[in-house]
DNA sequence: CTCCTATTTGGCAATATCGCCAAATCGCCA
DNA sequence: TGGCGATTTGGCGATATTGCCAAATAGGAG
């Protein structure tokens, strides 16, 4: 594998890695739905404000998110809608697995 | 978050975790373009024989790729060709990332 | 049966990720 | 100006990932 690829492969691995948690898969999702502020996003998920804040700004430093403050809040919005039509593929991946499953129970 | 939703974040999070890696995205790449033995891939990488087959078992056991053994060698093809779709919108994000970056450089 | 090739598995050290607490910022309002 | 609510940052222990080497396994050829 030549260093240009392997380059390129980082950068999208950095991306794929970005979404690669529950709790950040579940922030896409409600962001998806509509914009949000930090304490409504960590009301919701029910985990310390850190660990929220330090979510988001993975998901942010990766260009996925967008957040921009308003009176004393952060509110943070879906920047690539995209990302939610390759969840598609995915969940077409946990339905094949089930089927799977399914036929070597019978 | 209830219990549902974490559970099925945790399903989706681990295939895309699955991904999540350079040289399991060469692997998913390469195999998009047809079938490759164990061998010809740890050529194409250039990484230890080791590394290499526990990247496809992590690939095989998620459900992303499947394996035949033929002869003496094992053949992996992907079995959900669904993820290079998946990817165009990584690609989608990387190019805004550019974007942007140029410009702030103006 | 025995050797040889292809692949997988075990194990280990280096590194990265995760989630919480505490502390630092930051803007706003009395 | 001082304090308050919202958010981010620093840091730490616990856990997970990564890639290599060595060893185990599996099949085919001689």
């Amino acid at each position: 594998m030549d260093i240009k690829t392997q380059n390129r492969l980082e950068a999208k691995a950095r991306i794929i890695k970005a979404m690669a948690h529950p709790t950040r898969l579940f922030i896409v999702e409600t962001l998806a739905k509509h914009e949000h502020c930090v304490c409504e996003l960590t009301a919701l998920i029910g985990a310390d404000v850190s660990t929220v804040s330090k979510h988001l700004s993975i998901l942010r430093e990766v260009g996925i998110i967008d957040d921009e403050k308003r009176g004393s809040s952060v509110y943070y919005q879906l920047k690539m809608p995209c990302v939610m039509g390759f969840f598609s593929c995915v969940d077409t991946v946990i339905k094949a697995n089930a089927q799977g499953q399914l036929k070597c129970i019978r």
